[in-house]
DNA sequence: AGCACGCCGACT
DNA sequence: GTCGGCGTGCTC
């Protein structure tokens, strides 16, 4: 009597139990993944949490199918760490496990459909759609669920099938498919019997009168004699200006024997920066002041202006753990930003550096995730986006989470919906390791946490070099469209201001933040404003794609000829987004070369390295973009900066508005003035006087800091209160708002805490479903363990009622 | 997340 | 009358 208790990647709380032999007992491990068979047919990739001999009293407990690996691949760190996040993020273990893995390694089974050998079929006997998966299946070994379900064009299947299966026809499999495979590399080299002196002039009586394979045999011999490793047997090829077949010839002659070795595919072959680096006497500070915050605190915040030369830092703290034998992980708000830092890192670290993140195809996640876990010296320093923390670190020893305060660290759907900052400081509690949090702008929360002891708190003030800060200069707006001065959305003051830069061969900078004010197509007759058919949104024109298109469901359709509410002809777009800037650009600048950068033109694996680096070779002169720009890049020949909306972000619903104008607009304004020369922001606004403009401008950041600590406080928010955010979902308007009105009254009853709700949202109905939030505000003083216990309870009951059953409930901790 | 069971409306 | 739609519940 031998089980596993198992975590299986589907949404379930629960932990499921397997039964196993005795030899399996002794071989299996915690950590290790098994193949189980769940529910009728399918099988799972699951993952052993629990060995025990308990046998469960209520069922019979199933068999595993198979064990799959011969070691752990999950440490028990990364167990207790994910439990910790599905309870403090309050999801499903089953979703944390999905969400760590990489896909590679946990592959379902897929039912195959194939004809029963030796089966006498009288094709008469069967229906039209027995007919057809027959018909299919003489041209095909074998079908997918998916495959039959096109080929009868219905979407259940499971009737026909079940009928040829009773009828001897077909046959049922589950196979998985282990879709890792390793990269192999072809190699050459001399045949043995060849090896000797003797051998060798043998060889060349041989290939007397064959002039190619003689040449390529002597190539060999020169090639191997100069690098004394294996050659491939593409380089051969290559170098003997000859072709593939000539090697095949000589390989079935017996003269060259081919093998193949695994290479890596994340290979770095520049050199090694030999050079120390030497850092500034404010970075020097910085990087003593870190290491005496870290001998008592396990967290420090490095603030630093932009430009300041935290990387520089964080290299030096990289070499100190390096040298001590630890694991470094290096997170980054987003993906794009990996490759310029990892191109930075590898000059200090070679091959140390290891990249780990969404957009690396399985293969290439897998060799990362072994390599971590055999603690290889490949994968000393991992630099990831959020996701890496899911690594199984071995001797973890420091976290940096760069650009702290960016709202990417938080993962919205599907859950885990866990912050990666706050994770990853408990991940650095289990393995005793220290975490670095750098920021120009730091979130109030992390500040709060600085300047209230928590963590330890390093300040720089100075940019890097004594580049000073850019000179930042307001626009009014309402003045400037009073009095005539505008030229579409630029103000004569930004025209002349990029103008004089372009004359002196510098580059500019235009930040639009669409988030809200994307191009609408509006009937001047009517007012008509073509909407989503299943969204409660407008739809947003794409000029150059002529269309119409909804951020939200992906609808799209051509742009009107005429109004569909009145039939008026006279159409115009309102609102404005990148898009149009970079027409109206065109038409002022019409000698310059303007780049764009938002959602739009990034799509691709590379398209933002391409945008970023073009634009870092003066391919272009002006880029105009979206908060991409915000995020930490580097470009030396930028002299101005310009932000043709303030307003858009101040006025949003959310608390923290001011807070993410703040940070936005002056990281923007950071990739001003990287040289000598003082940079330049120019801030188009209707509002110059509104505070948070102008601590943006006086860059006030502790001013700024104190304002919102008080608004926080007045109106209980974070750092004063932990939110939890419940969000309903429903086609039918009438259950949500019954369902979404019990449970906001039955939470505001039981919990002795502010709930507020049930709200519709600004944007209330998403492919259809309609939506309701419910917000809970946890004051400091009371237990979250508690709190979050009655809420599951709540929550329980109210599935418990059949009419609210339909109503999707999700939740968000700590909403961002 | 599947997948089966079971209950109601649109067709042979 | 049945086929097939979706709401509901369970999976070790």
């Amino acid at each position: 009597m031998h089980f596993v208790e198992v975590i299986l990647p589907l949404s379930l709380a629960k932990t499921f139990t397997y039964s196993i032999s005795e030899a399996e007992f002794h071989y299996i491990q915690i950590g290790m993944r098994v193949a189980v068979p769940f529910g009728k047919s399918k099988i799972y990739t699951a993952l052993v949490i629990e060995i025990h001999q308990n046998k469960p009293a209520l069922y019979e407990a199933k068999e595993i199918h198979q064990i799959l690996d011969e070691f752990p691949i999950v440490t028990e760190i990364q167990i207790a760490h994910w439990q910790w996040i599905a309870s403090y993020y309050m999801c499903a273990i089953g979703d944390v496990y999905r969400g760590a893995m990489p896909s590679a390694l946990l592959l379902e089974s897929e039912t195959l459909i194939s004809q029963k050998t030796n089966a006498i079929i009288d094709t008469s006997l069967l229906t039209d759609d027995e007919f057809l998966v027959y018909e299919a299946l003489q041209q095909q070994n074998s079908l997918k669920v998916q495959d039959i379900i096109a080929i009868l064009n219905k979407k259940n299947i499971f009737p026909v099938i079940q009928k040829l299966i009773d009828k001897n026809i077909l046959v049922l499999q589950e196979e998985i498919q282990e879709s890792y495979k390793p990269k192999l590399v072809r190699y050459v080299r001399l045949h043995p019997k060849y090896d000797s002196n003797q051998g060798l002039s043998e060889l060349l009586e041989i290939l007397k009168s064959a002039h190619k394979q003689k040449e390529i045999v002597m190539r060999y011999f020169q090639l191997s004699a100069m690098e004394k490793k294996p050659i491939t047997v593409k380089k051969l090829v290559e170098e003997a200006n000859s072709s593939s077949a000539i090697v095949k010839a000589l390989i079935e002659k017996e003269i060259l024997q081919d093998f193949f070795l695994q290479e890596d595919r994340v290979l770095f072959n520049g050199e090694i920066n030999e050079q120390e680096l030497i850092l500034s006497a404010a970075q020097q500070d910085a990087f003593v002041a870190i290491k005496a915050s870290f001998v008592q605190k396990e967290v420090c915040l490095l603030h630093g202006v932009t430009s300041s030369g935290k990387t520089e830092i964080y290299i030096k703290l990289i070499e100190e753990y390096l040298e001590a034998g630890k694991q470094i992980l290096y997170l980054l708000p987003e993906i794009a930003l990996t490759t310029q830092l990892v191109g930075r890192l590898r000059t200090y670290f070679g091959n140390k550096v290891a990249v780990f993140h969404s957009k690396y195809n399985n293969n290439e996640r897998i060799e990362v995730w072994n390599q971590v876990l055999q603690n290889s010296q490949k994968a000393q320093v991992i630099i990831g986006a959020r996701s890496a923390l899911f690594l199984p670190f071995d001797n973890l020893g420091f976290i940096i989470v760069d650009e702290e305060h960016e709202q990417t660290f938080k993962q919205v759907d599907p859950a885990p919906r866990y912050h990666a900052r706050d994770a990853a400081i408990v991940l650095a509690h289990s393995h005793k390791a220290k975490v670095l949090l750098g920021s120009a702008t730091p979130s109030i929360e992390t500040y709060y946490n600085a300047t209230s002891d928590k963590f330890g708190l390093v300040e720089i003030s100075k940019r890097y070099g004594n580049v000073m800060m850019p000179n930042i200069e307001l626009v009014d707006l309402k003045d400037k469209y009073f009095r005539k001065k505008m030229t579409g959305h630029f103000s004569d003051v930004l025209i002349a201001e990029i103008t004089s830069a372009l004359s002196l061969g510098e580059q500019v900078i235009l930040f639009q933040n669409r988030r809200g004010y994307s191009p609408v197509v509006e009937c001047i007759t009517c007012g008509h404003v073509p909407q989503c058919q299943q969204c409660d949104v407008s739809l947003t024109y794409h000029k150059q794609k002529n269309q119409l298109r909804c951020h939200y469901c992906g609808y799209t359709m051509a742009k009107p000829t005429h109004c569909h509410a009145c039939s008026s002809i006279d159409l115009t777009t309102k609102g404005f987004g990148t898009e149009q800037i970079e027409q109206e650009l065109l038409s002022i600048f019409p000698n310059s070369k303007i780049g764009r950068m938002d959602q739009d033109t990034t799509r691709g694996k590379f398209g933002f390295e391409k945008i970023i680096d073009g634009f870092k070779n003066r391919e272009m002169d002006i880029l105009v973009g979206t908060q991409m720009l915000a995020k930490g890049l580097d470009f030396d020949n930028v002299s101005l900066v310009g932000i043709m909306n303030a307003d858009n972000m101040l006025y949003h619903p959310d608390f923290r508005a001011f807070e993410r104008s703040f940070q936005m607009m002056t990281q923007v304004a950071g990739r001003a003035g990287r040289s000598e020369k003082q940079g330049k922001v120019i801030i188009q606004t209707y509002n110059p006087n509104h505070n948070t403009i102008q601590q943006v401008t006086t860059n006030n950041y502790l001013g700024m800091y104190k304002e919102q600590l008080y608004d926080r406080q007045i109106y209980k928010y974070p750092p004063y209160f932990r939110i939890i955010k419940l969000t309903l979902k429903q086609r039918d308007f009438d259950k949500l708002k019954e369902g979404s009105m019990w449970l906001y009254q039955v939470m505001s009853q039981n919990l002795n805490m502010p709930v507020l709700g049930p709200e519709e949202p600004a944007i209330s109905r998403i492919r259809n479903e309609y939506i309701r939030t419910i917000i809970i505000k946890i004051p400091h003083n009371v237990s979250i363990g508690n709190t979050k216990k009655t809420i599951q309870k709540i929550l329980n009951s109210f599935e418990a009622v059949a009419q609210f059953r339909a109503v999707k409930v999700s939740l968000n901790v700590d909403f961002y």
